[in-house]
RNA sequence: GCCGCCUUGGUGGAAUUGGCAGACACAAGGGACUUAAAAUCCCUCGGUGUAACAACCGUACCGGUUCAAGUCCGGUAGGCGGCACCA
C-alpha cells in the first residue's frame, strides 16, 4: 500500500466541504442533551484582517469545543462580528464610503480567514452588532434601562478625545490618553448619556463569588470597583475668621477611611471645584488667589494633574476656617487639587500624622501634624499602619486598636447626628455617548413638553438614516444633527413637534449581550427566547483577553445583572468561567503592530505549513496564559511533527486493538492529553503526543488501535489532517468528530518495571528498576535486596529510610 | 506609591504541586543518504572536569525550614501587567 504525500491545502477544503455539507458543527434543538456552550469574543473586523493572536483564543476554545462534543453534549460554539465602531468610521470618511459597505467587506474577508483555519463554529447562528435585526434588541436594553431609571443624561466634566472629538468612559482613559487613538484626553464638560453602573457595583463585586473566573480577573474587577469603608463627617465652616460670633456658619460632609484619627485633623481639603468656595467667596480675603488657582487646577488635563500628583500644590481660603467637629478645634481650609471633586463629597479632613498625602502636603506649607496613633515616627513620615498601634492624643479613644477606635467613633458621631458609616466605591458612571454615526442611534426624543420620550417599542429598531457626510459638525455633535429630515420628528407622547437624540452608543453596547443572542439569534419578538435562554445560558466557557476585564467583561455583567432583576434573562451572571490568553509577540519579543513591522499573517503561515500545523504551533508555542513571541522556525516544527503523524500510517500494523508494546503509553496518553486540555495546557498535551510519536518510531511500528487513539486525541488540534488519516484507512464507520472521545484504563498505565532513584543522604548515586505497585516497606525491602544499593550502603549503618513509591528512595546513614 | 504576576540551557518552554531539573521543540554542531543542495534519518547539545567514566557546581541573589526545595517561608535585585493624589 502506497500513500499521498501530506498536502494539507487540498485536504483542509475537502474536510471544511464536508463539515459544511453535514451541518457538522451547529448546536441541536435537543434540550435534553447536557449542553456546553463555548465562547471566545467576537472579533471587531478591522480592516487589517485576521493577525495570529485571533486563533490563539480561537483554536483553544475549539479544542475544548471538538472534545465535549465527542463527549457527548451539545455545544454551542458561535461566532459573530462587533463591528460598530471609530476606525471603520474613519475609515470610511478617508475614502468616501458608508461604513456598512466596509463593515460588509471586513466581515466577508474576516469570515474567510476564520474558515480557512477550521474552527467548528456554528455559522447558522452568526450575529452581527450592526444589523438592525441585531440592534434593535440592543436599543431595546437601552429603552429598559431608561425606564428603569438607570440612564440619564447629565452635563458633569467627561474625559474628552480631543483627536476622535468624543467622549470616553473612565475604562477607556490610558495614561491620559485616548484608548483608541492615542489622543490627548481633557476634560470638558457635555452632555452625555450616562449608564448607572454603580448602581450595582455592590452586586457586581459580590457576583464574583458565585463564578470560575481566573483569580487575576476578579482581582482587577474588584480593584476597579474600589469599594472602600469609611464614615461621612459635618464639619462646621465658619466666616469671617475674626470676630467671636461668625457671621455665616455652613456644614460641609467630608468622606474619610480613617474615622479613628479624627483627632488628628489639622486642616481640611476642599476640591478646587467644591461649590462651598463659590458660596464663601465673599469672606474669603484671598478670592483673587483662589480664582487662580481654580482657573489652573480647571487647565490642566486629567493626565498633568497625576504627572504632577508628587508636588503638592494648594491655596488656603484665608477669612474662613473649620471646626474639628470631635473638640471645636478651629482649623484652616485649604483648596487642593489632590482633593478630587468625583469622589467621596469632594472634601477630606486632612490628617498629616496617618496619610502620606496629607503628610506631604503639610509638610510642604507648614501646617501642624498631630499624632494620634502611636507607634511609628511621624518626625520622618506618616504611620499609616492599621493592624499595628494604639490611640493617643485622642480624648475618649485613647488606648484603643485602630479598629476599636473606628467603631466608637462611628457610634459617637451617629450619636451626635453629625456622622455615618459609609461606602464608597472608585467605579464611576459608564459615559455612554459618542458624538458619532456608526454606532446604534440611542432612540429617545425630546419634547419641549415631555423631556425624553423613549421610543415605542413596536417602532424598533430605529435604524441609522442614510447619510453621506460622517464627519462630526464643527462643535463637536453627531453627524446625524445634519440629517434633519431623522432627527425633526413627533413626540411618541404628545404628538407635538420633537427632536430625536443625535448621540449614538459606545461600542461596548452591541457586545454587552451578545452571548445572550446566540441562544436564539433569528428571534424576531424578543432578544432571545426563554426556554432557549434558560437551557443555553450562562456560558459555560468564556476565554479572552485581559483587556478586556474592566471594560467589556464588567459592562456585560452589568447588563446580564440588570437584565436578571428585570425577568428577562434566567442566570444571575453571565459567565460561569472565564480564562484569559497570553498576547502573542512578534518574533523579535515586541508587540506586534504595524509601525514596529513585525506583524506575522495568518495567511503566509498557512499557505507555507497548513492550518493544522499552524492551529497545532498557536497551541504548542508556550504556556496559554502567558505572553509569548512568535517563531516561524518554531511553525515548522509543528509541521514535521505532522508529517511525522501522516508517515507512521506507513508503519501501521493489521492489529485492531492497541498493541501489547504501547498500551500502557497509549492508555498514559489519553489520560495526558485529556486532562491537558482541560487545563488548557495545551503546549503539555502537544509534547505528549510527539513523545508518543516518537516513541512509536523507535518501536518501528502501531497497531490501529493505536492510531485511533491518537488520532482521536490529535483530532480537537489538527482536525483536518486526523480525519484524512483516518478515513484513508478505514480506521471508524464514523468521521472522528462523530467519534467518542477515548476513556483510559488506569490500571493498564502502569508498566511492569519502573525506575526510581536511589539517594544516600539525599544525593542521587543510582538508579535501579523496581517492580511497579509497590508500597514504601515493599521499595525499601527491593532496595535493600538490590546488589546496586548493597554494595553503595556497603559498610554504612543506616539510621532511616525515606521511600516515595515509583520515585525514589532515601537512605540516611552514618 | 499600591495590587497582582513573573525570573529555569543559546531560544520557547517542561517538571504529576515538596520527590530523578532541563520533558517536548527551535537553533547550533557532527554524521548518513545525495554528483550537489533541499528534504529525511542518526548522534551531540547547562557548566567545570575527564581519553571516557567519576566527581563537583547549577533553576535571578542572600538566608531559613526539610531526609529532600525550581516548588514552602523571610529578605534583596530585575522584569511584566493593572491601578494611580480614590482620602
Amino acid at each position: 500500500m502506497s500513500f499521498n504525500e501530506y498536502n494539507p491545502s487540498s485536504i483542509e477544503k475537502k474536510w471544511q466541504g464536508i463539515w459544511e455539507a453535514d451541518k457538522a458543527f451547529e448546536a441541536s434543538a435537543d434540550h435534553s442533551k447536557l449542553k456546553f456552550f463555548g465562547l471566545i469574543e467576537f472579533p471587531y473586523p478591522s480592516g487589517n484582517g485576521l493577525h495570529v493572536g485571533h486563533p490563539r483564543s480561537n483554536t483553544a476554545l475549539d479544542i475544548i469545543c471538538r472534545k465535549r462534543r465527542m463527549e457527548g453534549y451539545n455545544v454551542l460554539f458561535p461566532m459573530g462580528w462587533d463591528a460598530f465602531g471609530l476606525p471603520t468610521e474613519n475609515f470610511a470618511i478617508k475614502n468616501q464610503i458608508h461604513p456598512a459597505i466596509v463593515t460588509k467587506q471586513n466581515v466577508d474577508h474576516f469570515r474567510d480567514q476564520l474558515k480557512m483555519l477550521g474552527f467548528s463554529f456554528d455559522w447558522s447562528r452568526e450575529v452581527n452588532t450592526t444589523d438592525p435585526n441585531y440592534y434593535r434588541w440592543t436599543q431595546w436594553i437601552f429603552l429598559q434601562l431608561f425606564k428603569a431609571g438607570l440612564a440619564y443624561k447629565s452635563s458633569m466634566p467627561i474625559n474628552w478625545c480631543t483627536s476622535c472629538k468624543v467622549g470616553l468612559a473612565n475604562e477607556e482613559v490610558v495614561n491620559g490618553k485616548c484608548e483608541r487613538c492615542g489622543g490627548e484626553v481633557v476634560r470638558q464638560v457635555k452632555s452625555q448619556w450616562m449608564l448607572k453602573i454603580t448602581d450595582y457595583a455592590d452586586k457586581l463585586i459580590e457576583g464574583l463569588d458565585s463564578v470560575n473566573f481566573i483569580e487575576k480577573v476578579k482581582i482587577q474587577q474588584r480593584n476597579w470597583i474600589g469599594k472602600s469603608t469609611g464614615a461621612e463627617v459635618d464639619f462646621t465652616i465658619c466666616a469671617p475668621a475674626n470676630g467671636e460670633n461668625p457671621a455665616v456658619e455652613s456644614k460641609v460632609t467630608i468622606y474619610t477611611t480613617r474615622p479613628d484619627t479624627l483627632f488628628g485633623a489639622t486642616y481640611m481639603v476642599l476640591s478646587p471645584e467644591h461649590k462651598l468656595v463659590e458660596q464663601l467667596a465673599l469672606y474669603i480675603t484671598n478670592n483673587d488667589q483662589v480664582l487662580a488657582y481654580k482657573a489652573e487646577a480647571a487647565r490642566k488635563s486629567d493626565f498633568e494633574r497625576t504627572e504632577m500628583a508628587k508636588d503638592k500644590t494648594g491655596v488656603e481660603l484665608k477669612g474662613i476656617y473649620a471646626v474639628n467637629p470631635v473638640d471645636g478645634r478651629q482649623i484652616p481650609v485649604w483648596i487642593s487639587d489632590y482633593v478630587l471633586a468625583s469622589y467621596g463629597t469632594g472634601a477630606i479632613m486632612a490628617v498629616p500624622a496617618h496619610d502620606t498625602r496629607d503628610y506631604e502636603f503639610a509638610k510642604t506649607f507648614g501646617i501642624d501634624i498631630i499624632e494620634v496613633v502611636a507607634g511609628g515616627d511621624i518626625s520622618k513620615e506618616a504611620f499609616t499602619d492599621i493592624q499595628e498601634g494604639t490611640m493617643i492624643n485622642s480624648g475618649f479613644l485613647n488606648g484603643k486598636t485602630v479598629a476599636e477606635a473606628k467603631e466608637s467613633i462611628i457610634a459617637w458621631l451617629e450619636e451626635k447626628g453629625i456622622g455615618h458609616a459609609k461606602v464608597n466605591f472608585k467605579l464611576r458612571d459608564w459615559v455612554f455617548s459618542r458624538q458619532r454615526y456608526w454606532g446604534e442611534p440611542i432612540p429617545l426624543v425630546y419634547c419641549e413638553h415631555c423631556g425624553w420620550v423613549p421610543v415605542p417599542e413596536d417602532q424598533l429598531p430605529l435604524e441609522l438614516p442614510a447619510i453621506e457626510q460622517f464627519v462630526q459638525t464643527d462643535d463637536g455633535e453627531s453627524p446625524l444633527t445634519r440629517c434633519t429630515d431623522w432627527v425633526n420628528t413627533t413626540c411618541p407622547h404628545c404628538g407635538q413637534p420633537a427632536k430625536r437624540e443625535t448621540d449614538t452608543m459606545p461600542q461596548w453596547a452591541g457586545s454587552s449581550w451578545y452571548y445572550i443572542r446566540y441562544a436564539d439569534p433569528h428571534n424576531n419578538t424578543a432578544l432571545a427566547d426563554w426556554d432557549e435562554m434558560n437551557y443555553w445560558l450562562p456560558v459555560d466557557w468564556y476565554n479572552g483577553g485581559m483587556e478586556h476585564t474592566t471594560l467589556h467583561l464588567l459592562y456585560s455583567r452589568f447588563w446580564h445583572k440588570f437584565l436578571y432583576d428585570q425577568g428577562v434573562v434566567p442566570t444571575a451572571e453571565p459567565y460561569a468561567k472565564r480564562t484569559a490568553h497570553g498576547m502573542i509577540l512578534g518574533e523579535n519579543g515586541e508587540k506586534m503592530s504595524k509601525s514596529r513591522g513585525n506583524v506575522v499573517n495568518p495567511d503566509d503561515t498557512v499557505a507555507e505549513i497548513g492550518a493544522d500545523a499552524f492551529r497545532t504551533y498557536e497551541m504548542f508555542m508556550g504556556a496559554f496564559d502567558q505572553p509569548i513571541p512568535w517563531s516561524t522556525q518554531g511553525a515548522r516544527g509543528c509541521r514535521k511533527f505532522l508529517d511525522r503523524v501522516w508517515k507512521l500510517q506507513e508503519k501501521m500494523t493489521a492489529e485492531e486493538e492497541v498493541s501489547a508494546a504501547l498500551k500502557s503509553k497509549v492508555h498514559g496518553l489519553i489520560k495526558k492529553v485529556s486532562d491537558d486540555y482541560e487545563k488548557m495546557k495545551f503546549n503539555t498535551a502537544i509534547a505528549a503526543m510527539m513523545a508518543f510519536i516518537n516513541e512509536a518510531y523507535t518501536l518501528g511500528s502501531v497497531s490501529r488501535g493505536d492510531m485511533r487513539a491518537l488520532l482521536q486525541l490529535l483530532n480537537p488540534v489538527a482536525p483536518h489532517m486526523t480525519e484524512e488519516i483516518w478515513e484513508a484507512n478505514n480506521l471508524g464507520a464514523q468521521p472522528i468528530y462523530k467519534t467518542a472521545w477515548p476513556t483510559y484504563d488506569e490500571a493498564a498505565i502502569a508498566e511492569a518495571e519502573v525506575e526510581i532513584a536511589v539517594q544516600i543522604l539525599g544525593k542521587i548515586k543510582a538508579r535501579i528498576m523496581v517492580p511497579s505497585g509497590l508500597d514504601a516497606a515493599g521499595t525499601e525491602e527491593f532496595a535493600k535486596n538490590h546488589d546496586a544499593v548493597k554494595e553503595l550502603l556497603d559498610g554504612k549503618t543506616i539510621v532511616k529510610v525515606i521511600a516515595v513509591p515509583g520515585r525514589l528512595i532515601n537512605f540516611i546513614v552514618r
